[in-house]
DNA sequence: CTTTTTCTATCACGTACTTATAGAAGTAGT
DNA sequence: ACTACTTCTATAAGTACGTGATAGAAAAAG
């Protein structure tokens, strides 16, 4: 039996009464939401694992510590992330020739697959869930996306 | 260095194209904010275990196979955290004397206040960080919730 | 009264993090 | 150039959190 994550609520029963009813929820549906979608591509990375392959995607090859500090985690648990992520092909360490100290982490073609790979497989469940709600309800959320990545912004860098 | 768990993105740079650009941001906006509420109340609760508190709250005791079927953990997962949550003396184990095969888990006094605490925290934070946003940026997320919590539920039984 | 099922605990394992520390390679200071 | 400090990565030991496999007690079924 391999169970999914799940969050069963947390619900929001208590300390209403102030004029903020919806806040509570708001933490609760953002957990849901998230455990929910990582039901939907459990391709076998773990959040930070993903999290960094994607970003040395993007920025292409980085120096362990920088990775570290881009993530949020320590210098040693990066160093244990790059190792799983080169033992799985994922990624590549790299010698730096300008400082013997350092070592540049690269993503392979084969984590390049994996990540287009969970990224459409996602987009098409969610598209799928999507479909299945109201038009309304689809352009509320639509409508929602640009304040909620504010929101998650401002709780980012307070 | 306590880092606090981010979730940098894994942008959506790619396969856009299709008339679906939205749905990967949502993903992408809800990992966001995840992580940026987890880090807002870091009081030392795993989410399972946060969660199993907030169900023994709202149900009263549960057998502990019962919690781990909510949990979506298997049984002996769900030992471990009755047993961590034992340790810290928020929740209890009790005999059930019309079967002695069971343990019957209930929260504690003290479980209860830290779940209270923890909400209060919360609550308090997310008002803070809504008040930040422009009046019609806090409506849209208030006009989503339902949708956002529609779709939480149809991903959760597909 | 045996057999089967239910319920919990335990074992061995893997992942994912932490702090503390070691060791090598740059960077200064004198 | 030699010692001293700093930077960068790796390693070690510990914790939390999960898995599957299995054991053992108690209840249910035959």
């Amino acid at each position: 039996m391999r169970p999914t994550e799940v969050v069963p609520a947390e619900s929001s029963t208590a300390e209403s009464g102030t004029a903020a009813a919806a806040q509570p929820d708001l933490v609760v549906t953002v957990q849901r939401l998230f455990s929910s979608f990582r039901q939907l591509s459990p391709l076998g990375l773990s959040l930070s694992a993903a999290s960094t392959l994607a970003t040395l995607e993007r920025d292409g090859a980085r120096r362990l510590t920088e990775l570290a500090v881009a993530e949020g985690v320590t210098q040693p648990a990066m160093t244990q992330i790059v190792s799983r992520l080169e033992r799985d092909s994922l990624a590549a360490r790299t010698a730096d020739p300008s400082d013997r100290r350092v070592v540049l982490v690269e993503i392979t073609s084969a984590g390049r697959d994996l990540l287009h790979h969970r990224r459409r497989v996602r987009t098409e469940k969610v598209e799928a869930l999507l479909a299945r709600l109201q038009p309304h309800e689809a352009a509320a959320i639509e409508a929602a996306l640009p304040a909620l990545n504010t929101l998650a912004t401002l709780a980012a860098h307070p």
